[in-house]
DNA sequence: TTGGGTGCAAACTCTTTGCATGCCC
DNA sequence: GGGCATGCAAAGAGTTTGCACCCAA
């Protein structure tokens, strides 16, 4: 049993990365999320600590993402977000509240049976799949 | 029985807004389309019989969509993609190839069961989802 | 020492906004 | 004639790329 960060980082030294500070640091950051950040949340994340700058967040979430480290969802509002992807059971989706914005995860067995079902009738080689909720969360929907 | 784009324009109507060429231009185009349109698709589409500008679209296309005459989706590739909102039956989720970029409609009732038994159970007031299933498509598999 | 990793700044893409003109009512 | 609809151009937001410097190997 070791965390995602050191699954991680294995990966990519078994890929032929070398190491680097701005890319631990983002491993590090992701690694203790419970949800999706986007790249600005990365960034001003870690603008106090070390800093990392913009084209590196992107430079290594395209690194992680063509690893499938790192699962990239779009919840509207042209923002692209990114989490872990832990291996194992915890496969969830989102739900995005259209007035304040916030994301928060859901999971459910049923969904995931349906979809499955589903990718083996269709005409299409089904690698992944996204399934966003959209309305109003609890605060906003009084 | 009429077509969604008298139904556009009739509810535009109501809603107060005066008629307009590009704004025609664009309800008949997505009128005639089995599936989702970028901006620039519209815009290139258009670029031939009368010609409209780009902001036009974009204009247009936010009027429709705050009358839910239009429903906004999001494939990935940082670009949106818009189709008519046809009132009844015609719910319908999109499979994107990665490789080549191809957008196909699909429906399943399996799966919209789903979504809508998960929508009654979590603490959000669930109003619309958007299920996107990646993959290769039946072309680029090979 | 070598070459990948990173920072900075500029470029790019998609989308939105400002303003002047034109058309619907 | 009045005011929304439209076109054009510029501004914004998010993301990508070019290039020089730095650091891991």
């Amino acid at each position: 049993m070791s965390t995602w960060a050191e699954h991680a980082e294995r990966r990519l030294a078994g890929a032929g990365f070398r190491r680097g500070g701005a890319r631990s640091a983002i491993i590090a950051l992701l690694d203790a999320q419970e949800c999706a950040l986007s790249a600005y949340d990365i960034e001003d994340a870690l603008r106090g600590e070390r800093g990392v700058a913009r084209a590196s967040v992107y430079r290594v979430l395209d690194d992680l993402g063509g690893l499938g480290l790192v699962t990239r969802i779009e919840v509207g509002q042209g923002t692209a977000r990114y989490e872990a992807a832990r291996p194992g059971g915890d496969h969830h989706h989102h739900m995005v509240c259209d007035r304040c914005g916030e994301v928060q995860p859901f999971a459910d067995a049923d969904l995931e049976r349906a979809v499955d079902r589903l990718a083996h009738r269709v005409a299409f080689d089904v690698a992944e799949h996204e399934i966003v909720l959209h309305g109003s969360c609890a605060a906003c929907r009084r």
